[in-house]
DNA sequence: ACCAATTAAATTGTATAAAATTAAATTAAG
DNA sequence: CTTAATTTAATTTTATACAATTTAATTGGT
C-alpha cells in the first residue's frame, strides 16, 4: 500500500546508516579517551595540531569542517587543562593562534596506540576500509557547484 | 622524522571522514527540515514510527541506535507539537508506548520530496552508494563478538 | 583620513548525544 | 509471599553542533 513512500524507509536511505556508523565508530574511542581525559572532537584538534603547530582557529575549523561555536569553547578548554594555547595575533588582533604546549604534544604518545586499536574492533577488510575512505572523501568534497 | 606517528595523521584514518561526511550529509537536510520545523532526529524518529506505528520507547532507541536519554525529551518535544502520543502501557507501567496522530501521517507527505532532493545533491554514483551502503551496514551490524 | 564592507572570533540560543544515576515496576528465586 | 535482581524510562551532567548575531579589527574605495 504504501509503495509510494518507499523512500521515506530508514533502510532506503544513505544517510541514516551513515549518521548511526558515524556515532558507533567514534563511540568506540570512548574508552581510551576516559583514561586521557578527552573527547573524540579534542582528539581531532590535537590531530590536526599535531600534523601542523600553530594554526588559527579558522584554520582549524576548516579542517575539521566546524564553526567557531563549536570549537572556541572546547579549545579554551583545552587551554585550562594545559594543552595548547591562545594567542591574538599582534599583526592582525582578529586573529587568535593556537600552538601545543609541551603537554599537548606528550598527549601524542599517550594516543599512539589508539588508531590500530579502533581499526581491529572494526572489522572491515582492506578493500572494504579502502573503498569507504574514498567514497566519504568524495562527499567530503563534492561541493563544487552546490 | 615523524614516521612512528603517522597513524595519528587525520587523513591517515576512516573516523574522521565518517564523522565529517555524516555531519555534512545530515546538514544538508536543514533547509527543508527549516519549512517543516522539525530535526533531523525528529525526521529518523517520524521515519521509524512511519514504517511501524505504536513502538515503545526502547524499540525506537534500538532502531536508531539512540538512548533514552537523547529521545525521551525528543519524543516529548514531538508529543507537545501534537506529532505522536506517548502512552504509558496498562500492563506494564515502565513501558511507554509511542503512537503518530493525524497531524503526525500528515507529515509523510510533506516530506515525501526529501530523499530524492538530498541524494541529487551528493553526486554518487549508483556502484558508490550501494558500496557505501553495503559497508556502513557491515559496521553498524558488526558487533557479534565485542 | 573616512566610512562601508569584510573578516575573525566570540557569544547566544536551541537541539542533540552519551554516560551515569535514579526511580518505578516487574520478575524470579527461595 | 518477599526480597533481590532486572528491566524500562526518566533524569542529570557534560560535551558537542550549528545557526544567527555581535564585536572588534582590517581593508578598500573615495
Amino acid at each position: 500500500m504504501s509503495e509510494q513512500f518507499d523512500c521515506l524507509r530508514l533502510d532506503h536511505q544513505l544517510c541514516f546508516p551513515l549518521y548511526a556508523a558515524a556515532r558507533k565508530v567514534t563511540g568506540k574511542y570512548t574508552p581510551y579517551f576516559r583514561e586521557l581525559g578527552i573527547t573524540y572532537t579534542q582528539y581531532i584538534v590535537f590531530m590536526t595540531l599535531w600534523q601542523q603547530d600553530d594554526q588559527t582557529v579558522s584554520q582549524i575549523c576548516e579542517k575539521l569542517y566546524l564553526d567557531s561555536g563549536t570549537l572556541t569553547p572546547l579549545l579554551k578548554k583545552m587551554e585550562e587543562r594545559g594543552w595548547l594555547q591562545r594567542t591574538r595575533s599582534k599583526e592582525d588582533e582578529r586573529i587568535v593562534r593556537i600552538t601545543l604546549t609541551e603537554e599537548g604534544w606528550k598527549m601524542r604518545e599517550k594516543c599512539q596506540g589508539i588508531p590500530s586499536a579502533i581499526s581491529s574492533c572494526i572489522h572491515l577488510d582492506e578493500k572494504d576500509a579502502a573503498d569507504l575512505y574514498r567514497i566519504l572523501y568524495r562527499i567530503l568534497e563534492g561541493d563544487s557547484n552546490e
